[in-house]
DNA sequence: GTCAACCATAGACCACACTCTATTGTTGTA
DNA sequence: TACAACAATAGAGTGTGGTCTATGGTTGAC
């Protein structure tokens, strides 16, 4: 069987290393997400000396966003079922939508509680240059 | 060495249990911040017969920041700080100050971050009902 | 054909933040 | 005085998210 995905000219591929240069992201830490199954590269079948994997433009797309949801702190499990919703059709659109929406329901809450921390920090300034404590 | 602490009528002291009821924390997560450095029981010399840890009200509140703190993606050490910032006189005031603006600049850095995953979703959710993913 | 620079896999190790178990001792009510 | 419900300490175990080491194979320039 010829796998498309390396028949393709016009689809550039990378090695994981060029990868790493590209996403900032150790090789160890891309390997590590690939285990995760929060990203996927792929082996060229008509090559048999070698078992490396070759990744194209969307994985690079996906490690950023991967590195942009874990900083707000979603956790390795929703990051993949985001990348799921986008990437994938293992879902209907429908379950999409719903695991999307869900996504931005609970970034409205960090929202709220980043304010309401806000908030507490100020007073705690305040009482410590009106020497409250 | 007679501890005003426990001299003063008017100041309410709990045992761990208590204070686990009132916060909604274990016991075994209240020591593992005793242990952490976040919080500070005391006990009675007076008493010899045991080495009960006695809480006040304000142990209640620190708690109660910790939880809030933590959710936001606080680590326990940033937590201490901003603890020691408000309650201790081991920083001076210049210190302090240092130290909670540090803290403010950084929820307005998750907060753009947040706000950028938003963005991000929101895409996400104009692809799938679009049929564009 | 040598050698540096790459590749893959397996598994050990790490920090963080708990969470639980085992053990022993204390208190207060029946 | 028996006993349940509490207390303390030490230390083991857990889950998450990496990070590193060891080992062995491949590629490409010289």
């Amino acid at each position: 069987m010829v796998d498309i995905y390396f028949s393709i000219p016009y689809i550039y591929l990378m090695l994981i290393n060029e990868l790493s240069k590209k996403t900032g992201l150790s090789t160890h830490t891309i390997r590590f997400y690939e285990k995760s199954g929060l990203i996927e590269g792929k082996q060229n079948e008509a090559i048999k000396s070698n078992n490396y994997f070759h990744y194209d433009e969307v994985t690079v797309e996906k490690l950023e966003f991967i590195s942009d949801a874990k900083s707000v702190g979603f956790t390795i499990r929703e990051i993949g079922q985001m990348i799921d919703a986008w990437y994938n059709q293992k879902y209907t659109k429908e379950q999409k939508l719903e695991i999307l929406d869900d996504k931005l329901i609970s970034l409205e809450q960090k929202m709220k509680e980043i304010k309401e921390m806000k908030k507490q920090i100020i007073e705690f300034k305040d009482d410590v240059l009106n020497d409250r404590c």
